[in-house]
DNA sequence: ACGAATTTGAAAGATTTTGGAAGATTATGC
DNA sequence: GCATAATCTTCCAAAATCTTTCAAATTCGT
């Protein structure tokens, strides 16, 4: 690697990161801590960055805008299981609604070879593909609701009402032989236009919704064409939703 | 190949790459390493690479201004100085329409104080805020138009056709005394929407930008209330817009 | 087609950059 | 406050890269 590009390679690690260490460096961009140092050294001259013991600082911090909450480790596995087996339901070409959730961001992920077009509401869905450009992704309009990266309100329930598409995968607080229940009130109307302009609506939802209710309810089990969960679901709650053809999928 | 031929062929390959080490360069030109410095230096007396040992590297990287790129430092502390400067002459609670664009985005970053209400069709924008939950953000709809981060699109002019805002904080690709141009053809229709549905039109423009002509025609002087720069814009032009009565702000 | 002028590729020597080591300096624990 | 460890600076040899030079190849004009 040269000189410079070594150099911008740097500052931009260092704008990931804030802080890095003279080893992070060195193995992140693989030369020797005197090359480091020397183009610290340079860096520093220039004002981008300033040099510290053991390693070096931003000046002018830049928040990453693409970071997805980093806390969600959150039945990970589990969730990634049912994100799998989710895109495999999927058509190629298919217009597919995303719903805003852990669990169906990780359906989002695994669409990529798919080349579907992704309309959703969810900004963390929306960031997947804005480097790659292989995905067609529709955003609602609405308000950002803070911490979750939703977009809510009339605006987004109005973009929703007008849209038509093949498939809609959603998320969901908690099923029961009742129906389907979530926790944001505001998400209600939302997801509820969501499944109206869909053909197929699919539930991502992992074994710990099961048997559970939350707060506002959002549709009944006639409403629901398949859900997908992973192996720890409660096989009586799934038989007696079969029961009522319910296509269940098992995560492996 | 031809000299002159080859010579374009490696500026372009630079401009797409910013920087190429020697063996790069003569593998994608398919000569020596010889030729390609003779080229180089060719190249460096008519200003448009600057030689470093190993290779090259573009002076004048396309500096596009809605292309978000990890090692987005061109023109960084201008930028952040244009930014601050934009941010002080709004007042707070105000309704502000952010447009797409690296400048402007350095203005949503110094707005949080301001508490505005933020109206944007730039993903970068809407990620800023999404975690702090101190500034309200409204998202247009649209097409995430890759790479960039921008919805485009009927949707996204549509959003924008309905709502009235206090200011709009706008980016372009070029000015002149002829009015503001911009590169993406696609943005245009949404800009103009941004700009009649606000009460004050504020463009943001590094120094760049002036005397440059982008390829599409955005809108003429009369349609600008304010234009924030930083201290190397060429004075002529400064004066001729003032005279204009157009308010020119420089940046420190 | 022939010779002059230019361009190209390669080699030799000069220069710069790199990686490591020794000694100096700064942080850390007790 | 002192000993210890970590980190930094300085220096040097090795590696990479650059410049210069020159013969072969190509292009151009006639």
């Amino acid at each position: 690697m040269q000189a410079e590009e070594r150099q911008a390679k740097i500052a931009a690690y260092l704008q990931k990161v804030e802080f890095a260490s003279l080893e992070e460096l060195s193995q992140e961009v693989d030369v020797s801590q005197s090359t480091v140092r020397r183009d610290l050294t340079a860096l520093e001259t220039s004002g981008m960055v300033r040099r510290t013991h053991g390693g070096a600082r931003i000046v002018n911090p830049r928040s990453d805008e693409f970071i997805f909450s980093a806390r969600d480790t959150h039945q990970l596995t589990e969730k990634e299981a049912i994100g799998m087996a989710c895109a495999h339901l999927l058509q190629p070409q298919q217009s597919v609604i995303i719903d805003a959730g852990t669990t169906v961001y990780h359906v989002a992920r695994y669409l990529e070879e798919k080349k579907p077009q992704i309309i959703t509401n969810s900004l963390p869905v929306a960031n997947l593909y804005t480097a790659s450009g292989q995905v067609e992704v529709v955003m609602s309009g609405g308000v950002v609701y803070p911490r979750l990266g939703v977009l809510v309100g009339p605006l987004a329930v109005e973009s929703f009402s007008k849209i038509h598409a093949d498939v809609a995968v959603m998320s969901a607080g908690g099923i029961t032989m009742e129906g389907v229940t979530n926790s944001h009130g505001l998400l209600i109307e939302i997801q509820k236009a969501m499944m109206r302009g869909s053909r197929r609506v699919i539930f991502c939802l992992d074994h710990t919704k099961f048997g559970r209710q939350s707060i506002s309810f959002l549709c009944g089990l006639e409403s629901i064409h398949t859900i997908v969960t992973d192996h720890q679901a409660p096989h009586e709650l799934v038989a007696a939703l079969r029961a009522k053809g319910i296509e269940v999928v098992i995560a492996p």
